[in-house]
DNA sequence: GCTATATTTCCATATTTATGGAAATATAGA
DNA sequence: TCTATATTTCCATAAATATGGAAATATAGC
């Protein structure tokens, strides 16, 4: 990962339609969801869909699968997380305990 | 954290110039670095910095704390943490490991 | 080959954004 | 107040991007 990849990567995820899209699938594990089913579920025209689904496939963000007369489209789990390793890289030079943690749950409220 | 402001934070993160500034704050840890000296580290006209230092600030992802006649610039680390974490929620249902891990340290080479 | 369904391409318009020099502003120290 | 240094504002230009309807394409099943 380098920063142009990492700037790709992001800039797919900054817009609402991709947002939406690829938290879906992150949601829906690595079986994922055909194309269809995220134009219901997102309510996204076909057209509009198609664009984004390409913007995120062309980033490597996403993966797709036809099967039937379907196309699956699933979360690149691999590229993600090689994405927040980036952006947490030597976080405060490893020295302090403030630091970015991805795997951070909240429970407390 | 919600749609708009993970939007918000995407889009700030999502340009060459930014991205390095924040990672650079990222690894300067809580005390941060001031403005000039962001500007020498990255070879960034005055200008063009403060451009981009009010993106980030708009977006919440850095502090400024005024010292003497330096502005010095901190990443948000807690607000980073929301963005990871809005990002990986609910990772394939929680019921695969395939999932998302912010924390990936990359060891093996 | 025909029909129905799924997805993509085409296209014109509208909106947002990055750039950096010059000038303006702010603060410190003497 | 005067000077030097730090940062921001102003501005015009250039470039990239989102939108969705209509038409085109692809695939399955008969």
């Amino acid at each position: 990962m380098d920063t142009k990849n990492a700037i790709l990567l992001l800039a797919s995820l900054a817009q609402e339609a991709r947002l939406e899209i690829f938290r879906l699938l992150v949601q829906a594990g690595p079986k994922g969801l055909a194309a269809g089913d995220i134009a219901v579920k997102l309510d996204i025209p076909a057209s509009t869909l198609s664009f984004h689904l390409k913007e995120l496939s062309r980033a490597g963000l996403i993966h797709s699968e036809p099967s039937s007369r379907f196309i699956y489209y699933s979360a690149a789990f691999d590229v993600m997380n090689g994405l927040l390793a980036f952006l947490t890289e030597n976080c405060c030079q490893g020295q302090e305990e403030c630091c970015i943690t991805a795997g951070g749950e909240v429970e407390s409220k």
